[in-house]
DNA sequence: AATGATACTCGGC
DNA sequence: TTACGGCCGAGTATCATT
């Protein structure tokens, strides 16, 4: 989808239209601390962009032009899953990636027909046309725009669809997709941030057919075992097709800004309660007990910490865990001198909660 | 020494 | 001049067990 937030609070607020919006996390911290999440073209034309601080925003924004708006998480997953209905009517192979974004694979079977058999490989035109019908049902039934892109690879398919937005279609040949995948910079990657694409400059790339030149040995030695494979092989034009499948989440946490900074251990405990009610309700819902409990902390000079303890059995949503969280508090106050700025709990480790727990 | 579990950091989105 | 959220999984270091 198109600047998601953005686009859903533009659409439901007639008094928007033409004016930059802006959908922001505030911290509470004070009136205008926070980050924006999303923003609309207007406001990108002005230089707002994701992750950007409020205040850093509102002085590229004339007040009578634009509308900062908080997120309202709950009802953009509501219409997420409104188009995720839409598209599981027209096709089979469906992987819901994040809020707004969907992979597809289309092997020319729609969930209508499942009998017909598949397309040749590589038969883009049936693509094409299911990727406009697609386009089309959203915007009529839900009046929102996406950008899809059609190419051999999900890779190739998720930047192409990155190249064709805003409301756009961008379908690639197998050659076409090469051609546009080495000669890309770095960080448009889905995978390469500006953490990796620094230390891949730093090597001699500067786009992505340059890996190729790059020693493997070292891509090893400086991104670890996998994501150094796999920058070699995406250097070499070699990466994955396949759409995989959807998999399960497997850690919850909540975190949150304290309003001022502290270490405080009543605090701390109680801005903890708080987010671990929160948890526990998602918790609850996902029928889900953990083995493991993490404390995130991140300090004043926001670095973040954690300290976490498993149990040897599963515990449910309603457990008592107050002695090990306050000892998890204790020990990292006893360890680390300044104060907190942000504090989180999270659970992992999970196991399925309902059918067999009693065995042992 | 090998394997598995746990604790923790990094960084992508 | 500064300003700054809330997630999650991947990856690695370290510890425990065999």
């Amino acid at each position: 989808m198109d600047y998601f937030f953005a686009q859903l609070e533009e659409k439901r607020r007639p008094m928007a239209s033409g004016k930059i919006i802006v959908v922001c996390v505030y911290s509470g911290r004070s009136a205008d601390s926070g980050v924006v999440s999303t923003v609309n073209y207007a406001g990108r034309a002005v230089g707002i962009h994701s992750g950007m601080p409020i205040a850093f925003a509102k002085k590229r924004a004339p007040p009578a032009d634009s509308m900062f708006i908080p997120v309202d998480h709950e009802y953009y997953a509501q219409v997420s899953g409104q188009i995720d209905a839409i598209i599981r009517k027209r096709f089979r192979k469906v992987v819901q990636a994040s809020i707004d974004e969907w992979n597809i694979e289309d092997e020319g079977n729609s969930a209508e027909e499942p009998a017909k058999s598949p397309a040749p490989a590589g038969d883009s035109g049936r693509a094409a046309e299911d990727a406009i019908s697609l386009k089309k049902a959203i915007r009529e039934e839900l009046g929102l725009a996406c950008s899809i892109g059609v190419a051999p690879s999900l890779l190739g398919a998720k930047m192409a669809s990155s190249k064709s937005k805003p409301d756009g279609l961008l379908v690639l040949s197998r050659a076409e997709e090469a051609k546009m995948i080495s000669g890309s910079d770095l960080e448009k990657v889905p995978g390469i941030g500006p953490k990796t694409a620094q230390a891949l400059k730093e090597m001699g790339a500067s786009k992505v057919g340059d890996i190729e030149r790059l020693d493997p040995i070292s891509l090893v030695d400086v991104f670890g075992r996998k994501t150094g494979a796999w920058l070699h092989d995406l250097g070499r034009g070699r990466f994955d097709s396949s759409l995989g499948s959807e998999k399960e989440q497997d850690e919850i946490s909540r975190i949150g800004t304290l309003k001022e900074k502290t270490r405080d251990p009543y605090m701390l405990l109680a801005k903890l309660d708080e987010l671990e009610r929160d948890a526990r309700e998602r918790l609850m819902q996902m029928k889900k007990s953990y083995r493991t409990v993490s404390i995130i902390f991140v300090t004043g000079d926001m670095k973040s910490h954690t300290k976490s303890e498993s149990f040897r059995n599963p515990k449910g949503y309603d457990a008592d865990i107050r002695k090990e969280k306050a000892a998890l508090v204790q020990a990292f106050l006893a360890e680390n001198p300044g104060d907190v700025r942000r504090i989180g709990i999270r659970f992992g480790n999970f196991m399925d909660l309902g059918g067999q727990t009693t065995l042992f």
